[in-house]
DNA sequence: GGGGTTATTGTACGATCGTTCAACAACACC
DNA sequence: GGTGTTGTTGAACGATCGTACAATAACCCC
């Protein structure tokens, strides 16, 4: 055959970034085949390798998942830590930010329900999964945290002062409590079904329950 | 051998029994292993009978897990709506019976939410359990918004007439999509991670979400 | 006590799972 | 252009999955 230019069957990746493809190609998998969609095979075929060049750049399926599970994970709350970020410098500001982009895609989309569900169904036996938890979770924690601080305690230092009075650090705990889980309560039963309630009526929700707060302070 | 009383290998039940065995060894291995218990081999051994007994009560495993599923969430609602009618005839005494089931065993468990992750997982991509899901949910939100009607309504009669302004209507729908999601993600954060707060805290937490909401109306 | 019904058993089968590994080939380098 | 490194392939393995089915035996009935 004349030289004509043959393709290569194949194109070798930097480890870094085949890495990062299959981790993306897990994550697709997930939105969309749930759970079912986490086997070698399917994930190979998403990323369009063979089924054993998960095995050359991952020790096992087990750290694979976790990998796919921390990028998941770092990219919500980092969506959020950025558009909190972007919003003006006012604590009403920042928590109007906050409660949008919580009630936006792809925070608020059936696909990412479908992924969490499935990293919860590993949470209780897979240390990985527990281990990648703990890390990013806290993250979006503090975020809130903090928020609630800058809006209840009114003269709660920016510099880390300590709060006027202790008992207002078991307020902000629990109040940190509620909004977590009226936030999630809500995030929950829209992706269950959306039909329900709009976004937006879901984030007058949030900040009613927020000025009924501040009203008890 | 004489004629000693010799044992027999296997007692025969009635199917209605069987069935009954079965399922209740198909919630008893969710709670244990979660997605992993959800095997023949697994249910069948937990019942104490062999593999192909399964497949002589029910079509196919799908069928057994709906089963499951159903008998599951009739017996959390089940228990919900028994408490309520337990308690005192006043709107105030049936929402603290309904809190104090919400945030007590057997609901508020970890080994039920376990159980529930494995559902939840299934409900985008198997009929039968958004069917089953449709069938009983429906039951918990009726009563949830029965006890708000009742404790916000003021005159709504107790014979279905209609409330006095239609603008309720409209308050009444937000308030229970904020009850419903408040509750779930107490839930969800205690069976997570039972340390962050007591029980009682999240029943506080909801008795406060509804005084704000009647100190509006 | 013998017979009929059928709940129950346990093996077998094909499919799919995660993982291994020897062979291959793409690409950088000299 | 030859050579070395190593990213990549794809067949193969043992385990486990859900299901099918013929054989077995428990229990009711007369």
């Amino acid at each position: 055959m004349a030289r004509a230019a043959r393709k290569p069957r194949f194109e070798r990746q930097l480890p870094q970034v085949r890495r990062q493809a299959l981790i993306a190609a897990t994550i697709e998998c997930l939105k969309r085949y749930g759970h079912e969609g986490l086997s070698i095979r399917t994930i190979s075929a998403q990323a369009g390798v063979s089924v054993g060049l998960i095995n050359h750049h991952f020790p096992n399926k087990d750290e694979l998942v976790a990998a796919a599970y921390r990028q998941f994970n770092a990219e919500l709350v980092g969506g959020m830590q950025a558009a909190v970020a972007r919003a003006a410098d006012a604590p009403q500001a920042r928590m109007r930010a906050f409660l949008e982009a919580s009630f936006s895609p792809p925070n608020l989309d059936a696909d990412t329900l479908t992924v969490w569900v499935v990293f919860w169904g590993m949470y209780r036996h897979s240390r990985p999964i527990q281990r990648v938890h703990r890390e990013t979770y806290q993250g979006y924690v503090q975020l809130l945290h903090g928020m609630l601080a800058e809006l209840l305690g009114g003269g709660a230092a920016p510099r880390g002062r300590r709060p006027r009075r202790s008992v207002a650090a078991v307020d902000l705990r629990m109040a940190a409590v509620g909004l977590s889980a009226l936030l999630d309560g809500l995030w929950l039963a829209w992706c269950l079904e959306p039909g329900t309630f709009r976004p937006a009526e879901a984030i007058a929700l949030c900040e009613a329950w927020i000025a009924s707060l501040r009203r008890r302070t």
